[in-house]
DNA sequence: CGTCTATGTTGACATACGTCGAATCAGAGA
DNA sequence: TCTCTGATTCGACGTATGTCAACATAGACG
């Protein structure tokens, strides 16, 4: 049975139109919310590792037989790939035997606005 | 009793000499476990109010006092402040009665770096 | 010294998280 | 259809995390 499109991955774009600089100005409960998903999901080796290797593969994505080589058994670079995704920082394609990931392209423009140096706050 | 120097804060500078751009190359173990600190640290709703309202507070600096408004109660606030020093992220200095936080300069520039546009990959 | 205010520390608690092995699902191909 | 391989999901486990109330500490000021 799969007749129940219920659960959505959650927020699909999690970060893209989001902040302002982190040294803009005090962010309200609701952009810390959101903000800190993002970080949070980087907030981890393995994670920053498999994000890393898809950010840098060629063409932009990668198979997941070619960065599951993290030191953790396979299901769990599964779990982490699935965290990935449910913050909006990665997506996934199947195609045929392999499953590909790639980043999605608004979020490291996010990234960069949010992390823009600004001149410290007179 | 207070003879015991042992206890060091851990890391004072754990981020600044880092990695490379996150979409440059895949992230060693060991860069992954530095900048996953960081990420973590900023990867809670709290701290990342206490941290952008330190960042953008004139002066560059912020008094406790000043920024603990932020829903949860004033030892909580204490313990965020504490993981974001031990994270390398804020400093601390005691000034009479007040205690006052500043970023980290070189964090700034170690955050900006590591989300650099590059190129996405050939 | 004593006391008041501002912060930090401790101990306890519920929840979230990272991990694995086992089971399951999805295509490819015989 | 059966089976093989790649990938996800499930169930369980120990540990880390966020939170608070209670207590402790640090200066300031009488």
């Amino acid at each position: 049975m799969n007749a129940l499109p219920l659960l959505e991955p959650e927020v699909p774009e999690a970060v893209a139109p989001c902040c302002p600089p982190l040294t803009e100005r005090p962010f309200t409960a609701d952009e810390a919310e959101t903000a800190a998903r993002m970080f949070k999901a980087l907030g981890d080796p393995v994670r920053l590792r498999l994000f890393t290797s898809v950010a840098s593969h060629e063409g932009g994505e990668a198979c997941v037989c070619d960065i599951s080589d993290v030191g953790v058994s396979q299901p769990t670079v599964s779990h982490h790939l699935k965290k990935l995704k449910d913050a909006g920082l990665l997506t996934s394609e199947r195609r045929g035997t392999w499953v590909y990931y790639r980043v999605e392209p608004s979020v490291l423009a996010a990234m960069g606005k949010l992390l823009t140096i600004a001149p410290v706050a007179a």
